[in-house]
DNA sequence: CCTATTTGCGTACTACGTACCCGAAATGCA
DNA sequence: TGCATTTCGGGTACGTAGTACGCAAATAGG
């Protein structure tokens, strides 16, 4: 009977509170992964290394074995431990526009505070119980209007790949001059400025051109354009509820 | 004078057609490239290790560092090669739902072929010729309408958003099982299926449940589903292109 | 105290990206 | 043709990963 069986880290709870004979565990699952956030959150993911969160805890890498079963665990408690950060009312208010722009500025302010999340959870399927508490508030922001489950999983799934990409898009190379050593300013007039530069004034992509010579919402704050972007969204779907069959109102 | 000056990998061209003293190179980018795409292909990016292509050309893994600087400039290199198969006419038809279904159709087959290009795209800022073909094709669809630069930018990220977070659901837990070398069924059954059983059974969020159980999207064929999704974008597209100011000819 | 059990963690193995360096090959010039 | 110069090929080696293994230390029950 080997307990080494690969499954979910969600399957595999910490054992609390044993009572029996042999050592008492020193360490924990949320002490581990509290040291993990905290390094990422400060260096970047790649820098939360078992040696590094080992070390900072003042012990040996292998030690982590014992309460993690792997790295890519780690990650999953990580961003169960971010998600936890994110803090929602009880039921849905029935207002699903001000619901989810609760929920998005939120998220938004998760993944500016942990630069690694959005990317985490987006290459892994994470399924911890605080994300499965987000998402359930987030589909229930369209419950007792009388859609579909699948309409109000496409909905939600759209306001996420906005609150994503436009997360992603703001950490983005800021993200990137970390990692690549440079400071943000030498990395848009050395790194990659030159080769936009040279692509414009090619003149052989003018719309591409366009979006970086004349865009207005470039300009604007991170946050406002974020809520630009974020009232487009929930235009889109409140368009897309309006124009449901059932809902024929205003149809001839 | 150092040529090691670290700049994007566009910037720094193969030196085609030398003609001077020295050995003849016996690779090319290009070779690298398809050697590193057809590995990434067929077992995972994270195989495509430098040695491991190396050794598929019948070289060492240093004689590659004399055609592309880092690793990382290799992943550029594939996300181009890997964009230059989607095939587009030359401008837009006039019809933008039209193009944007073409795009949307090839991005999602060269998606499923290369299982690491949707990964890449997502976790770099990557503006190699080909995307900006590909990009500049799509902003096209949308010329002519009298729309401002900035919503038109906007109507791009939310379509591309769409096929890339589709595309990655629909490669997703098959990508995990090949990472953790169990086969599919035995992954959803004994992995991750458990967990989610437990949730659903839990009763503890029930919408969840819900989008688990009654979900009719979930089984239809993936092409069919990734059709609906795509559908439902375009629409809030065009309800968004509806609705703008400037365009009212049905408003009171 | 003795034994069974559990934790702490040093050692070690494999694999990675890549810096350094030198011999091999190819050219232009004497 | 021979030599100097330049470029390529790739072996060796360094630093850093994740983590398997095994043993000593600690703890409880008998």
């Amino acid at each position: 009977m080997s307990d080494e069986e690969p499954t979910s880290i969600w399957m595999r709870p910490e054992r609390y509170e044993r009572s029996g004979p042999g050592r008492r565990p020193g360490y924990s699952r949320e002490q581990i992964t509290r040291t993990a956030v905290r390094i990422a959150d400060a260096e970047g993911i790649e820098a939360a290394t078992m040696r590094r969160i080992a070390s900072d805890l003042g012990t040996g890498a292998m030690s982590l074995y014992r309460y993690v079963p792997r790295r890519d665990d780690l990650f999953d408690l990580m961003i169960d431990m971010a998600m936890s950060e994110i803090e929602l009312p009880e039921g849905s208010s029935g207002d699903w526009r001000s619901d989810l722009t609760l929920l998005a500025r939120q998220m938004r302010a998760a993944g500016l505070r942990h630069s690694w999340l959005i990317a985490l959870l987006t290459s892994r399927p994470a399924l911890g119980p605080n994300l499965l508490r987000v998402y359930e508030y987030a589909l229930g922001a369209f419950d007792g209007l009388g859609l579909d489950i699948d309409d109000i999983t496409g909905y939600v799934g759209m306001l996420d790949d906005y609150v994503h990409s436009a997360t992603r898009r703001e950490i983005g190379w800021l993200e990137e001059t970390r990692r690549t050593g440079l400071d943000p300013e030498h990395w848009k007039r050395d790194y990659m400025g030159p080769y936009v530069r040279q692509v414009v004034e090619s003149g052989a992509l003018p719309l591409f051109s366009r979006s970086v010579l004349d865009s207005r919402t470039a300009h604007l704050a991170p946050a406002e354009r974020f809520r630009h972007g974020l009232e487009r969204i929930l235009d889109a779907i409140a368009a897309l509820i309006a124009s449901l069959p059932g809902d024929t109102v205003g149809q001839p």
